[in-house]
DNA sequence: GGCATTAATTTAACGTCGTTAATCTTTATT
DNA sequence: AATAAAGATTAACGACGTTAAATTAATGCC
């Protein structure tokens, strides 16, 4: 079996594993559902996943690489910081609230002992999809549209955390003083950029270089 | 058995349980392995929860009530808004740091397939430590020693939803740009409340009331 | 083609789990 | 003391993750 043949058995019990999970949820995934779903035998996929745990680590990776993908759709052709960053949050809502089970594989932890482990996975997973983010906001401080108080890393990190936490909420239906998550996020991305910008009156002598 | 005498089991099992998550994780929590160091059988909490759902909701029940007391005691005796809020964010990292496998429980998913009634629950078992947040923000405000761009309840969601995001990533040991999360949290509490702050030269005429 | 070796898959098996039902034991009531 | 009720225990079911043995398919070699 060859390596493009293996990769593509991968994807295929990744494809299967999805439809279980998107059907039934995440307590429904189990080797052998997916192996149902996939018409083998329930320990097959054992040769292409050492585990549980790695099959779910691949399919959240995959859902990251997907949410990655809708942003830098919605990037496309976009100029402009301010319109960039709209169509940032724009894309990370409509992503989430219109699959809310793949957002649930990204950002709700898979049981596991090793919270730290976990967590530290989970960044690594998150990273592409943040560049994205990390980047706009480094492209708009270059073109000097606006000025951050700290760094474009931390700033879409910040803007990550606070997207997620009002997007949970209006997942839950739980619609915060009768905003959705629509009208919510670029508040408070307004609110960061805003909070984070340095007041150029008085401090007129910038000490940090631009870039990512 | 009286009503007392049920709470009090509850409590025990609770501790069993909790004893069993400490020390193994959530993947070691099993009926059996806290019956077992509760030393009675295996089926016998049944009969105070209904199911392990129940259980682990309980749990993490009473992992908020924990936090919320660790607010309250950070906050007595604390006055002016900027000291009280500081005490906030102190108490909100200690806690997770010092704590983490707790901090977990409130925060990271348990394994479920309804998100929406998962994250409904997750939304009303925070509430109350939310609450403790969310006061302190509309004390200061009727204070005069900020102004909003929105209300309370919404600016207290950003801010835990922010907290959130960093201390996930420092127990995941990773700084953002070697910053601990003690020195990020206060710098996006800080940009958060001067980016929410009206822009009291352009709107003088403040059209919505203060308060929780 | 026939055969041996290797890869791929399947089946069997072990221990654990959540949960329910039946059984036993304790407690309270008449 | 007999009986009813409540509490706790054991047995049992189906499903799970995982490993090992057994089986089938594929491949290379003569």
């Amino acid at each position: 079996m060859t390596e493009a043949q293996v990769q593509a058995r991968r994807e295929q019990i990744l494809d299967a594993t999805m439809a279980v999970f998107e059907a039934d949820g995440l307590e429904a995934v189990s080797f052998r559902r997916v192996a149902a779903h996939l018409g083998c035998s329930y320990s097959a996929p054992y040769r292409y996943f050492a585990s549980k745990d790695e099959l779910l680590t691949a399919l959240r990776a995959r859902a990251f690489r997907w949410m990655e993908q809708a942003m830098l759709e919605a990037l496309a052709g976009v100029t402009g910081f301010r319109e960039r960053l709209a169509a940032l949050s724009r894309a990370f809502i409509d992503a989430a609230l219109s699959h809310p089970q793949r957002y649930a594989l990204m950002f709700f932890e898979l049981p596991d002992t090793d919270l730290a482990q976990r967590s530290l996975e989970l960044v690594a997973a998150k990273r592409d999809s943040l560049d994205v983010c990390t980047q706009v906001i480094a492209q708009g401080e270059a073109a000097g549209e606006v000025v951050l108080d700290c760094d474009p890393l931390t700033a879409s990190h910040l803007l990550w955390a606070g997207a997620h936490g009002i997007v949970s909420l209006q997942i839950a239906g739980q619609f915060v003083m009768g905003r959705s998550a629509e009208a919510l996020v670029p508040t408070m991305i307004q609110a960061l950029m805003r909070g984070i910008e340095r007041d150029a009156d008085r401090e007129a002598t910038p000490e940090r270089e631009v870039g990512a």
